[in-house]
Order: structure tokens, then C-alpha cells, then sequence
DNA sequence: CATGAATGAGTTTTCATTCAT
DNA sequence: TATGAATGAAAACTCATTCAT
């Protein structure tokens, strides 16, 4: 059971990611993650400070991980409806690389167990989103409103059709993804 | 410390209610139930089988009153717009009249724990929904595509709504309610 | 192994005293203590919130006892001669009652587990003994020099003495005891 | 962080030493004495075979460096009462000169783990100060008892002066130290 | 000899649940 | 029905020790 050593950290977060996505922080135990990882309690131990520093180190791998697929590339210089659609196509793209991380730092009630700069992070994201709202209100292209709720429209909707889809209640494919998109962006467009 | 009896069932639903809401299912102990509904453990295992069973009681009821919210007075008869108002307002004033009942119900990761029963009504109420689109897209009024997209739409928008006002992102009220209503109906519906 | 109830916590207590008085705290586990108790792991838990509290509360109840061993019927009025012999005397009576608990009161290097009001009773205590080695200055009883110094003369060398006689280098009896009282006496009196 | 080697194992006895003295055998761990010495867990295993051996090395050696203070150049032709001044000037240099060492070897509760040899050198070291007292009983110096309990009380009255400076109870210097063994004197002496 | 990641038994502690009163 | 002490399996975490490099 001895391992090749400099993978460990991955292994046993690959394997965590698995477990928190599946039954959340408080429904799993550091056992069952070392046991997956194929790595020792103390191994793990070794690795990661604590359960919480565990998760707080995957959260925040997780979401910067989201974070470069927004900013990598962003079309500042585009129009703003091509911008919509980079965004939209990005995190389309995220959750169909990394489904379990998706599932994981969308899906959760993120409580009391996530520190300060996790917390910073998800703001930040939001940011870039009412970054990009205020922009297309600035030209007149996005409707007037508080810019939270318009990230609010597309990114709730975007989350409920993966759950939709993580439930069987709907079909993960792009083709559907990008009808939603269009709706979304025709609900809080300004264009007649 | 000895309780009337009738409303100690009401007690203990009430302190498990708030505590699941906050911290879920596994970030939660009986005890802290019991001490908070000013319960012995012994009196919430005589009124509850198991902590499995509470939850799941507690889930169905609650899920239960949103049901009856969408059912009661569903002016069926009246045009799609109305119908879909109604739908909205429904969502809204549940969650704004029991709002730790709807960050439990639609917060949090329901995972093994959840009987069928409860999977089941979930069910029925997102059919409430697809119906209501089903409807819409006979007349031509929204979109054709797959009914629970549209309700992933609507459905989804409230749901982030509501967690970037528990996440102070957003502000509860009921004028930007309404105007993420419409933004979603303009998004699905076919009108010009 | 259920339990007959209402002494479950004294027999937790006894138990401890005897573990911590033999290996100390860190070398002592609590399960051993719960076994020793014939008591559940969980239920030493529902009496005394760690194991810090428990040696906690077994230190301050002890020394509270030896506390009470010099105060009640103290001859106050008494020559500084009889004061010292009473104190001897309630010293010897103590560590020949309980002589578990004056091991594991005056044995141990009490770290950094021991609370405040511990100390402070310790302290309590310790000026029990200058208060009497003050009185015997005043009177001109006592050699001229700090009260602790006196303390530490005749305490040091009863602790010697309880602790040779469970190294198996004495002989543990009332004659001998007396034997040291009066050299020390001897040691710091101003009598010719 | 490599070391010059020859010295690592006393860094390794030094840094023991230390926690030793502080938390007591069970109090203290290996890898934390690891660090404090500056050497990695494996080198430290490769000179002690280990925790166990480790104290006991340490408690041998400074047992050790106690009996050499008291057996060179102790005055054996000299008078009781400067045998004495010897014997309580060594033990007061040895504290003085080695606290660390002295608070290890005699403040603790030394359990199991002490191996026969360290409890063979301590009776020894009894055994010097026996001797001196069976040499002063020859001569009529001393009163008649068990030796023993000489040196009960003079040991033990320097230990707890020892301890009570460490407390903050009492001060440090020589002079006090003086008194104390004046007084021990008159206390088992036959001198008028 | 030096290193330090890996191990897993053991530690403290929690918690769902039972049951005598 | 109400109570809450008792239970013990399982959780989070520690630590003496090993061993491949």
C-alpha cells in the first residue's frame, strides 16, 4: 500500500473533491477520503493541516481554477453580446472538464468551514460578472438594474440546469446549453 | 422543563427546521436539536424514529406547503402570462414567508438520506412547473423546447436570487423579484 | 455493565486519581479511565467535558480537602509550637487518608492543563503555612527569613519523606513523621 | 538544515532536555524534539533507538554529572559538618549550573520507562548521601535514625526551595540556599 | 549518516440511539 | 409520554517509528 510519494497530495485530493461533491463536509470523514485516495490517515495528516484546511484548499483551488477560465482570453474588446457568450461558454466548459469540482463549490452550502480568502475568491468571480454587466449597461445593451441581478439570471439558471441534469431531469448537452443561454440573454437584454 | 406534550412535536420541528437550514443534515446533532427545542432526547425519539426520519418528515411537510402554495387557487383558466405570474409570486412569497423552510428545501445537497416519497413529491412540484410550460407551448406563448428547461430558467433564477440576499449580494425585495420575473418571461415566452 | 447511575461520576473520579496519580497526565488515556470506572467512554464525556476538566476537577477537589484538613480546628490561639505540630499533623493525616491523591497533588509537574483557580488555590494553600511561619516571626518563635523558605524546609522534606517511602527507601509511620517534624522544628525555630 | 554530524546527537540530547524538563516524558513528542534540535525524525532515530531510549540516556547522564559533583573531591577526611557544606554546595552548584538537568531528574514522576540501571544509579546517589549520614551517626554528629531520613530532609528541603523559586514562590541565590542548609543542620544535628 | 514522507495503532472526542425511571 | 444518563461505534487527529532515497 506504500505509495510513489510525490502524487500523494493529488491523489488524496482528487479523492476528496469526489467525496465533499458527493455528501458534503460534514457527511464525509477523513478516513473514507484516505481510503480512496489509497493513502494512510496520517499520510493525509501529513498533507493537510486539518479536514477544514482540506476542503478550504480544494474550494480555493477549485474556484481560481474557475476563475482563469473566465479571464484567460476575455474578450474585453468585443461587444458585449460576444462577451455574454464567452462567459456563458466558459462555464459551460468548466463544468463539462470538471463536473465533480462544479458540483462541489456550486452545489454546497459553503458554511462556516470556509475561511476569509474562499470567500474573497467567490467574490471576485462575481465581480468579473457585474464587471461585465456594467459594461453592457454603460452601452445601453444589458437592461438597467442592480448588476448582481443579472448574474443572478444567467448563473442561477445555468447552476439549476446542471442539477436538473445531475438529477435526470434534464440532458446535459451543449445544444441545450446555449438555448438557455439565448433566453437568459434575451431576458435581460435591451434589444427589441 | 416538562412540556404541554400536543406542541412538542411542533417544537422540535421548528429547532430542527432552523438547525438543518443552517447546517445541513450531517453538520447537525440530535442533541442540539432537542436542547434547542427545549426537548429531553428521549421525548424527540419518542415523537421521531430516527434523525433520518425527522428530516424527512420535516423535508415532506415543508415541500408539501410549497405544493400547496402552486395548487391552491391556480387560476387555470387564465393566459399563460397570468398563469406564470402566479407561479412567481407563489415562489416568492413562500420563500419570503418561510424563508429558513426554502433554504432548507433548495439549499442543500439532499443527498442518500431522502426517502422516495420525498424524491417523489419534489418531483410533482417540479411537474407543477412543466406543466405549466407544457401548456404555454400548446398555445404558442412560450418557447418550444424541453419543458423543464424553462423551468430551470424561472426556477433557477429565484434560487440564486435568493442565496445572493442570504449572501447580502443582493437585497430581498419584492420589486426585484418582479423584475427578474420578467426578464425570465422574456426570455422563454415568444412574444415579439 | 449498566450502571447503578447516581455514583457514576465518583467512580470516574476515583479512578482517575488513581491513573494520574500513578502515570500522570499525558500518560494516562481516558478509555483506560472509563474502564477502571467500569463506565462508558461517552458517559465520562456526559460528566466531565474533557479530560482536562476532569483532572481539573480532581485537582481542585483534592487540594480542597487538604485545604480543609488545615483550616477546620486550627488552634489558632495555640503556642506556634502546637500550631506547627497541628499542621504536621494534618499533613501526615492527609497523605495517610488519601494517599492517592497527595501523590497526585504534590508529585507532579502540573503543566500548562491546570486552569487558574487552580493555582490559585495552591497558592491558597501555601499561604496557610506562611501565615503561621509569620506569626512564629512576630512572636520571635521562628528564625528571621522569607515564610516561604520555612515552608519549603519542613514541606520539602515531608514530600521527601511520603515520596522515599514509595520508592520502597523508607518506612511510612506516625513515629518517623514525628521524627522529621521535630528536626525541622529543630532547623527553624530560635529556641536554644 | 544538514549538520555537521558529529555534534547532532547532543543537539538532539539538549533540545530532549528541554521538553523533557517542560512537559514530562508522555507531554512531549519525537518529532517536536526533532525540530527543536534541528535534525530531521530519521537522524534522530539513527542515534536513539528510541523515545524511550532517549530518556533514558538523558536521565543517566545527568544522573550521572550529579554523582560527579558529589564524588570529587568530597572531603572524606573532613569534618561532618563540612561534609555537609560539601555535599549541599554540590547539590546547590548542580541546580544552579544545570536547572534544566536538575528540574528533569527530579521533578518528574519517573514511571515504567526508566530502565533498572537509572533507578540503580539513583539509589547510588542516595546511597553517597547515606553514607554520610551513617558516618556522621559513628561520630555522635548526627542524630540516630535511619539515614534515610537525613537525607530526606535535607534533599527534600533543597528540592522544594528548588521548586518554589521555579514557581516564582521563592528567590534564587545562594544566601537563601545557605540558610536552608543551616537549618537543616540544627534540625539533625546533635549539636547543643 | 541524513532525510522526511508514509504508516497505522492509539488518542481525544462526538453523537445517534436506547432504556430504566 | 417525558426524562436524561448510559452506551459504544466512529469521527478527527497524534505520534512513535520505519524505510526508500
Amino acid at each position: 500500500m506504500a505509495q510513489s510519494g510525490s502524487d500523494t497530495r493529488q491523489r488524496i485530493l482528487k479523492a476528496a473533491l469526489t467525496h465533499f461533491a458527493v455528501s458534503g463536509y460534514h457527511g464525509v470523514s477523513v478516513p473514507s477520503i484516505a481510503k480512496d485516495a489509497n493513502v494512510s490517515i496520517g499520510s493525509l495528516y501529513n498533507h493537510f493541516e486539518s479536514k477544514d484546511a482540506l476542503v478550504n484548499t480544494l474550494y480555493f483551488e477549485w474556484k481560481t481554477v474557475l476563475k482563469r477560465y473566465y479571464i484567460e482570453g476575455y474578450p474585453a474588446e468585443a461587444s458585449i453580446r460576444e462577451q455574454f457568450n464567452f462567459i456563458w461558454f466558459k462555464l459551460h466548459s468548466y463544468a463539462d472538464d470538471h463536473p465533480e469540482a462544479f458540483r462541489f463549490i456550486e452545489n454546497h452550502m459553503h458554511g462556516h468551514y470556509l475561511q476569509k480568502h474562499c470567500f474573497e475568491l467567490e467574490e471576485e468571480i462575481f465581480e468579473i460578472g457585474r464587471m461585465f454587466v456594467r459594461a453592457g449597461q454603460e452601452q445601453g445593451a444589458i437592461a438597467s438594474c442592480s448588476p448582481q441581478i443579472v448574474v443572478s439570471i444567467f448563473f442561477g439558471a445555468f447552476v439549476q440546469y446542471f442539477k436538473d441534469c445531475n438529477a435526470g431531469r434534464a440532458t446535459w448537452n451543449l445544444e441545450t446549453s446555449l438555448f438557455i443561454k439565448e433566453a437568459c440573454w434575451k431576458g435581460f437584454s435591451t434589444s427589441p
